[in-house]
DNA sequence: TAGCGTTACGTAGGCCGTAACAATC
DNA sequence: GATTGTTACGGCCTACGTAACGCTA
């Protein structure tokens, strides 16, 4: 028993004709006669009278008939649902952000979204770059912001804007250093990340053209423990040049000038969930900040 | 969208593996996964988050998955109501009656089915034997007693007795015809009926063996005009034998000798509804009272 | 490596449409 | 003869199973 036969039983029903109710549903009268015997044969009772004039509803039948059409009401409000889904305007968003509030300007995308989508509500989950795609794959969240380029298929991301990156040298660690080459800078002590923070990934991409090895010696994960270390005198570390700029200020660190580095930000969501409406809502939103096309 | 995927939505969705579900369902994990991308491709929508552990309900999977539940219960429903009208045994029964409801014993079997079968309410509506067919196609009787046999594929037919049918003779035509051959009957006047009676249609097999006709001269469709029709000595009849004894014992006509037949009495229905409860246990009630294995 | 889901591919069942048929009015 | 539903038959789609593959822990 499946859905087809009931609506081709509903909609002889109706039409008490199987040549008209055959064209309304835009298949042959063979096909439906076939479909109603099938249907008949597997529930074991007959739905119509046959007569000269048509299809007449048998008592059997017209005991049936609401409760197919139960079962087709069903399955349309399950379709419809699916439509909502889609295409609603009112929900949840989880947004996944990979570093510094502030610097994302968390608030100000939360005002853009207020005004254009005030039914949604946004979540904000710490999202390291390389959980990113895990995570939008499990659905922790709906977009994620993100450094570098994602590679997978399954993932659809929008470069936002370029981001400088440099190195810094805490105070302590910084006399005639600012020129140094890379090759003495390399040998100090650094405070590193264990997993593929995309920072980390491209300068030792660069490195590796030089035959060069770090000299890792603290690691840490979140961007404000690798600045405190920075501030203690810990190593070196790389920072976003605005973060550095900040420690300069402070008067607790230097920026090497040997190095520059441009990394990307993104904000990416799964492929096939690109075109629901709250995601491409927020995209738009992030399009409009960042004046991209 | 058809139900075998919403059923295999579920069961994925309790499984929460793929594998599993599959075998319950007795279909290969190649198969399930084809239903389940298929119904998540038409309705636009993931329904499952792909883990390593297996199969997780999406955010949107788990908002769908009543709906689907709602679609799966109302098609079980629909299956167990038409068992409940295969098997019940409450409900109604239409009874087709082509002769007197005395000579039927009616209340016989009314007292039989109330007894067996409390919860049937039943109906007995006239039915002429040549009807009898058409009527039971149309549902409007669910079973129904005829004389002779019917030859269609499509009827079920139980033969309860045989009846014996003689010719009268009114009183007033009666003198020495008592013995007379049946050239002669046939010239007289006869009450007769214009369709197909099986009284008169064997009655006129045997008479076209003789190249004999009958001299019809009044028309009567119900035996008891036929038999005030004797009674008031308009013409010769056929009749059941036990009416004609009423006739002879009142003194109004007199039986001919000349002939004797026997006709079949059955009680019909459609081939496809002898399994349905109500029927075969009407059935199975007239066998005991008529004594039929 | 073990367990999971996905993909590739050949097969087979069944659903479809055309057309001939049967039945009724 | 017109209209109805049924049957026969051939084509094609698609759902299926086997098996190889990719992925993650």
């Amino acid at each position: 028993m499946e859905i087809y036969q009931l609506e081709a039983f509903i909609a002889v029903s109706e039409t008490g004709n199987l040549t008209r109710a055959a064209q309304m549903m835009n298949i042959s009268q063979s096909a439906l006669s076939s479909q109603i015997k099938a249907l008949e044969r597997e529930l074991g009772v007959g739905l119509f009278i046959r007569q000269p004039r048509g299809m007449q509803l048998s008592r059997v039948g017209e005991k049936m008939i609401s409760e197919a059409r139960a079962v087709v009401q069903a399955s349309l409000q399950m379709k419809q649902k699916a439509m909502d889904l889609h295409t609603r305007i009112s929900g949840s968003l989880n947004i996944g952000i990979n570093t510094d509030p502030k610097f994302l300007q968390v608030s100000d995308i939360s005002k853009r979204m207020t005004e254009q989508m005030p039914g949604v509500s946004l979540s904000y989950i710490e999202s390291r770059t390389f959980e990113t795609s895990q995570m939008l794959r499990q659905e922790k969240i709906d977009v994620g912001f993100h450094y570098g380029r994602i590679q997978e298929d399954s993932i659809f991301s929008l470069t936002l804007s370029m981001v400088d990156i440099c190195v810094v040298i805490p105070i302590g660690m910084a006399k005639h250093m600012e020129h140094e080459r890379i090759e003495t800078i390399a040998t100090l002590p650094w405070v590193w990340t264990r997993h593929g923070c995309p920072f980390h990934l491209e300068f030792q991409n660069r490195l590796r053209g030089k035959n060069l090895k770090l000299n890792p010696v603290t690691e840490a994960v979140e961007e404000n423990i690798v600045k405190e270390l920075v501030k203690s005198g810990t190593g070196l570390a790389l920072m976003r040049k605005d973060e550095a700029l900040e420690l300069v200020r402070e008067g607790a660190a230097i920026i090497w000038n040997g190095f520059e580095m441009k990394i990307l930000l993104g904000i990416a969501c799964l492929e096939k969930r690109q075109s629901e409406k709250i995601i491409s809502g927020f995209l738009n939103a992030l399009k409009e900040k960042y004046k991209i096309s």
